[in-house]
DNA sequence: TGGCTCATGTAAGCCGTTACATGATTTT
DNA sequence: AAAATCATGTAACGGCTTACATGAGCCA
């Protein structure tokens, strides 16, 4: 029935890990699965109400001082509902938006130095983006599962990264992209 | 200005190789960029009729027998909006939504035995999907760039299948998710 | 005759980002 | 005194999927 809405998924999971607050939790996203499930205050706050109104949640006022502030539990309705996700582990979402690719594809359309020079923007992009996670490794290490999906944003942008510096190197050798060996030329 | 909505930045492009009425667009997208690109029929069919008032594209109908049909073709404006975009490579998107992942974060709240089935799941989903690539890499190796997307496609299932595999057996042996060796046990 | 492919579109609804709006508390 | 952080929310808009609706032409 009634299945989690993506943002929910990722609101329980965290509130289960700790998280108390909407605010909370979208700092706890944006440092940790960010990069491969986000969440905007627009999304979480409305999923919040939403998730309390459903019974999954329960929310307590505890404000600090003066400034009101809700901090939320998963009910047990909640936690079924998260390791009821967790477990049916067909039809995972797995979307890729990569303009990158898509220009590259593209490559044929413009000038080779273009193309290089989309090559080049990406290989520094995954570069960059590789630097970031190594920065927060040091920290992550004390968790087992986070830190694992946190390897695999590493590896990722290593093999991207090297990917693409092999296909800059050809393009700046200026050669050619398919090799017609295994089909053609020679046997085997 | 006005720069080029996501869906239209993949039918300028399909239109410049080649692709003439909508229904062709989507049967195209549906065979090269659908995974890193996609575009439904709801986003094409109006997103021509917008690309058609702005003056990108011009449409002529061309109907075959009793069936209405419009061919498009790219205008001298759309040509220089598509090069525009191809040429202008800062900020390109690159957009990860992760179920399988998300899971993997989360795999302390579960069972080990549901972590692992997750993480088979996983391997056995990308693994598919390398057949799939596979299938089609023969027919693709004509052209250079497009086949270059698709061995960027090869090449990331092969990684990821690959990083799966080794978590499960990892997984399945009991050893420990992370090592600890670098920063404390062993110099170096 | 039934099913597939070619062909075009609309409508409802979900999901998400960004900008706006507000204000207290803490740190520099 | 200013800036950053903690804290909560709404509104507008963009983008996308899915379902619905229609129908011709072709092939087995």
């Amino acid at each position: 029935m009634s299945s989690l809405s993506p943002t929910a998924r990722v609101i329980l999971g965290m509130l289960k890990l700790g998280a108390r607050t909407g605010y909370e939790l979208k700092k706890t996203i944006d440092i940790s699965t960010r990069f491969f499930w986000g969440a905007s205050f627009g999304q979480i706050y409305p999923e919040l109400k939403r998730l309390r109104k459903e019974g999954l949640v329960k929310a307590k006022s505890e404000p600090r001082g003066r400034i009101k502030r809700t901090e939320y539990e998963l009910t047990r309705k909640g936690e079924a509902a998260l390791l009821g996700w967790l477990t049916d582990v067909d039809n995972a979402m797995y979307d890729i938006r990569d303009e990158g690719l898509l220009r590259l594809f593209f490559g044929d359309v413009v000038p080779p130095a273009d193309a290089l020079a989309n090559v080049r923007a990406r290989r520094e992009f995954f570069e960059q983006a590789l630097a970031h996670f190594r920065e927060i490794e040091q920290e992550a290490r004390v968790t087992d599962f986070p830190y694992l999906a946190l390897r695999y944003g590493i590896g990722l942008m290593e093999w991207s990264r090297d990917w693409y510096a092999d296909v800059e190197r050809r393009l700046e050798a200026g050669q050619p992209l398919i090799r017609r060996t295994a089909s053609a030329s020679s046997p085997e």
